[in-house]
DNA sequence: TAAAGAATGTTATTTTTTTAACAATAGTAC
DNA sequence: GTACTATTGTTAAAAAAATAACATTCTTTA
């Protein structure tokens, strides 16, 4: 009767993928198990904290041993839903765009890439990772006549909302969006922002803040009021 | 005499490019004038939020008018430290480093991309987005005559650490790293993980969620211990 | 000029998240 | 087989973050 069965909290959400990352990197290493302490030391969380998140989904682990790796990975991969198979598209095969059809990452997380769009003429027929590029015109047509689950966005910011407005009306239910406009979105479509310059952000952030450690400066940051 | 001063929260970190981003759209606009209401809206943080995380860096708005946009803007832009310059490189020019080549984002928060390197040699003399992309063995010497801020890192996983060390040894303070294998640096050196399937990660988890909350699954996301 | 309305900045409260502590248990050494 | 060690899963405590509430102040209107 409860209407959010299971909610994982979004703190936790945005922790597995770094999990997973870390696990799957351990496979190619030969250890076979892994303790929350050793995994704190390579993701940066506290070990008690990872045991904690963990401990959220199940119990994965042996005393005194630690953690299957194989194991655990597995788990977090059925937690993270990779198991089930999902296909996604890409509309928008500029740089950014066509990067993304030569991601690796789609198969392990249970994704396939099915389909590349653009509206350049130019662009159209060319084979990108034995996808052909075709034309933005037959998406209503190609979503009907495949389940898409995700439709990764790389257009300009200028058409997004459009393109968006279209994928909805086709019942497109998740967004994947590289475009750095904000976009409108019924309500039960989910929209996974990825701001592909955050981490330039964040590294002028604390840089900046660096600098004004080093001058030893007390002043307040802000630069008063108008 | 305070080790960490004006240590901000990460949290409000992670916020702040979102700030940015939907300050410099409503430029766009004609809006002048912005509440933490509206930036809820568009956020999806609460106004509440908003307010304190802006009273954290001091006081910008303008009682019963709200924020003005441009002014607001130009704040957040100091806070994250864009009206500092920097200089930026690309580190292996596959897909992805190609993408980031043709990326617009730099200027605007203050970054200037200055060189590509690659070490396969079909890349090395091509011309991207003005830059031409040059030879891995002449990063040392680059280095040296540069002053870089931050390395992009969009080589193979293989290549990584190689790389990294030789940009530790070179001086480089800060890597923006695309690579998805876990990075050695020393403790100086300031590290962004931009995970690019993050979102696909995320979507999955969610999507995941969504069928087995229709399922009316209550039983647990675990599998029972091994 | 006074009253009403709007929206900030801030304080108090609540909630969430993290850390710390530890009991339980499995493995190891002797 | 007993003592010792390691490491989990969980509970309790602490810290951090978010929300709610509101006093203040500015603007507008009459």
């Amino acid at each position: 009767m409860g209407k959010e069965l299971n909610k994982i909290p979004d703190i936790i959400i945005s922790r597995l993928p770094v999990y997973y990352q870390h696990l799957k990197n351990l496979q190619s290493s030969t250890k076979e198990y892994v303790s929350s302490e050793e995994l704190a030391e390579l993701t940066g969380f506290s070990s008690s904290l990872i045991r904690k998140d963990l401990s959220y989904f199940g119990t994965f682990g042996r005393k005194s041993y630690g953690y299957d790796v194989y194991y655990l990975f597995q788990q977090i991969s059925i937690i993270m839903g990779f198991n089930y198979k999902k296909k996604v598209i890409i509309i928008g095969a500029g740089h950014l765009g066509q990067a993304l059809a030569y991601n690796k990452g789609y198969t392990e997380r249970g994704y396939k890439l099915i389909s590349i769009f653009d509206k350049n003429p130019k662009l159209i027929g060319l084979v990108i990772n034995d996808i052909e590029i075709q034309s933005v015109n037959n998406l209503e047509n190609f979503l009907q006549n495949n389940k898409v689950d995700v439709a990764a966005l790389t257009v300009p910011g200028a058409a997004a909302q459009k393109i968006t407005d279209r994928l909805a009306a086709a019942g497109i239910k998740a967004i994947w969006d590289f475009t750095e406009v904000p976009l409108k979105v019924p309500e039960d479509i989910l929209l996974e922002e990825q701001l592909i310059n955050e981490g330039l952000c964040k590294l002028s952030v604390k840089m900046n803040q660096q600098r004004l450690d080093k001058n030893g400066t007390t002043e307040d940051l802000s630069c008063g009021q108008k």
